[in-house]
DNA sequence: GCCGTTTTCGGCCCGACTGTTTTCAGTCG
């Protein structure tokens, strides 16, 4: 079961799509979207809120207020009923495909009865769609092409997949001449777990030789659009990208508007609209008289708003700029704060480099201190044992100190961890005494994935409970795309973590990426501590670190919030505070 | 339908591009 608040969250937009197609007024579709986004990022469960605490919600007045109770207390809520009665769900699904919105979705469906992506294309087939108002041979090919994107990708890639093609087109873009500015934006820049599309902005006086190379680009498979500011392309990869070029002296004003998000940009904007100003990519104008006051950099178009420069992160809407008016921004935890990685593998189980070479490459990194926390013996078919445990930390204690690092004058700290396996009741490989042996272990979910709800939060606090567990791997156990988190009540787990001093990890593996935002944010509420770990199997996954950081950031979290910035003094009394 | 430094009504972000259109609606971000 989802928490409560996703589900309202669905229904809301859900009636928010169904306002669209029936051609509603947009204005409340709007608000119907609002709500369902403070409704879904909302950190009390909307289940256990009346009338009130509901009104609470920004965008979220009496009327919507009264649907969520009556979708809580009997599970439907009849005005959305009646629009779905109205509208069959296959021609909401429609409005997925690219290029068809609400408007055609509509057309299709109560002109020749299309109600499902499938009849769609048969429809197109038939040369039935020749005859509607609005549709010529040009729209049905692209209907055609986007019912085909969305069944080939679904939309989404994984958020490292999505830098190294970024940062591979930066690279391009900024060495053709005349090119002042080049960088990515949108939901790359924000650091999302996934990315639907990448976002590149250009600066410069001419916008054509930056096009040129642009569309020449090897991995270019289909040229989308093409206008003098902006053309769309996409790639090999499956992966659609956007070129905006601006004037330089549009910059600020353009960065700011592509990297988002959306529902930022709405709000910034209104900002601007209150003041008697106008924000556009091009800049920031007074309305009476047209004149630009700025848009040279990000930093000049808020501070013109009366807010600090926000970090990218946390442009979501999600009180940022609430809390840029009280000048309380987070401080957010950076990669360069990190000092040490507490989840790392070596060949003892299932990592492909040897002690020496992760250790080695750690120092590289500049940690000063750098955990080995290798599978316990009930993951059966790693082969672990207390002998070879017990040998490996007398290797790591040789090994101690002898990694010159710049994080620390002397030398790498090694600390030997494990990585225990949390049973389907909630124990754990070993008895204390071993456990106690160890300076530091994390405790994951690896396997009992469909266990109640209740079982799975009883096992997870039962971890917790466990005094010689300091950290809890992975938690939810998600994959990115392809499996979904476990169905814990996440609330008592965070509890149990604040209460017994347990931290959470953010791993930072861009498959895993868990926990994740939304999740970090409601921990943090508790008073939750964190580490950002790379979980890494071999040398170069060392580097993944910068995704988790990412998401550390879009949490909110401080350099305080995160266990492994501390000095390592501080991080070992944190260890042994829980020994 | 929500909201308020324009405060209980009248607004609600802004612009680019496409395709089907002869001046604009739809979609997207």
């Amino acid at each position: 079961m989802a928490r409560s608040n996703d589900e309202v969250a669905a229904l809301l937009q859900e009636y928010a799509d169904l306002i669209s197609i029936t051609g509603g007024d947009a204005f409340r579709a709007r608000v119907y979207e609002k709500a369902a986004r403070a409704v879904g990022g909302h950190h009390a469960d909307v289940a256990t809120l009346g009338l009130k605490g509901l009104q609470e919600i920004p965008n979220v007045g009496k009327s919507i207020a009264q649907k969520v109770r009556e979708y809580v207390d009997s599970g439907t809520v009849s005005a959305v009923e009646e629009l779905r009665a109205r509208i069959p769900d296959g021609v909401r699904r429609l409005t997925a495909i690219p290029t068809l919105g609400p408007k055609k979705a509509l057309a299709v469906y109560e002109e020749l009865g299309v109600s499902s992506v499938e009849e769609l294309a048969d429809a197109i087939h038939q040369e039935r769609l020749r005859d509607l108002k609005g549709f010529g041979p040009r729209t049905e090919e692209n209907i055609l092409h986007g019912i085909e994107l969305l069944r080939a990708s679904g939309g989404r890639v994984r958020i490292d997949v999505a830098t190294e093609l970024a940062e591979s087109i930066v690279a391009v873009l900024s060495a053709v001449d005349g090119c002042e500015k080049c960088a990515y934006a949108g939901s790359l820049r924000r650091c999302r777990e996934t990315i639907g599309d990448i976002d590149i902005l250009v600066a410069a006086e001419e916008s054509a030789p930056v096009m040129r190379a642009f569309t020449a680009l090897p991995y270019v498979t289909e040229i989308i659009g093409q206008g003098a500011t902006k053309t769309s392309v996409r790639t090999a990869k499956g992966l659609d990208v956007d070129l905006r070029v601006v004037p330089p002296d549009s910059w600020g004003a353009a960065l700011q508007y592509f990297t988002g998000s959306k529902a930022h940009n709405i709000r910034t904007r209104e900002r601007a609209v209150h003041q008697g100003l106008k924000l556009s990519e091009y800049g920031l104008f007074d309305v009476e008289t047209g004149e630009k006051i700025v848009s040279e950099t990000e930093e000049e178009v808020y501070g013109r708003l009366g807010l600090p420069w926000i970090p990218p992160p946390l442009r979501e809407d999600r009180g940022e700029i609430e809390a840029g008016l009280r000048g309380e921004l987070p401080d957010l935890v950076t990669e360069a704060d990190l000092r040490g990685d507490l989840h790392t593998h070596t060949d003892l189980t299932d990592g492909l480099a040897p002690l020496e070479e992760m250790a080695a490459a750690a120092a590289r990194c500049g940690y000063a201190y750098y955990a080995i926390t290798d599978h316990a013996p009930d993951l059966t078919m790693q082969r672990m044992t207390d002998e070879r445990m017990l040998a490996q930390r007398e290797r790591v204690r040789e090994l101690d100190g002898t990694f010159p690092t710049k994080g620390r004058r002397g030398g790498l700290r090694l600390l030997h961890g494990t990585e225990l396996n949390i049973g389907p009741e909630g124990g754990v490989d070993w008895p204390e005494d071993f456990l106690a042996g160890f300076d530091l272990c994390v405790a994951s979910v690896h396997s009992h994935f469909n266990q109640s709800r209740d079982a799975l939060t009883r096992r997870l606090v039962r971890a917790c409970e466990n005094p010689h567990v300091h950290i809890i791997g992975h938690p939810t156990t998600r994959l990115i795309g392809k499996r979904p988190g476990i169905d814990a009540d996440l609330d008592a787990v965070f509890a149990a973590c604040a209460r017994t001093g347990t931290a959470l990890e953010i791993n930072a593996h861009p498959h895993r990426l868990d926990l994740r935002d939304e999740d970090i944010l409601r921990a943090r509420r508790y008073g939750v501590k964190f580490a950002v770990n790379s979980d890494a199997h071999a040398v170069p996954q060392l580097d993944v670190m910068r995704y988790g950081i990412g998401t550390a950031q879009r949490g909110w979290l401080t350099g305080d919030d995160v266990i492994n910035t501390w000095p390592e003094r501080r991080l070992r009394s944190f260890l042994r505070g829980r020994g």
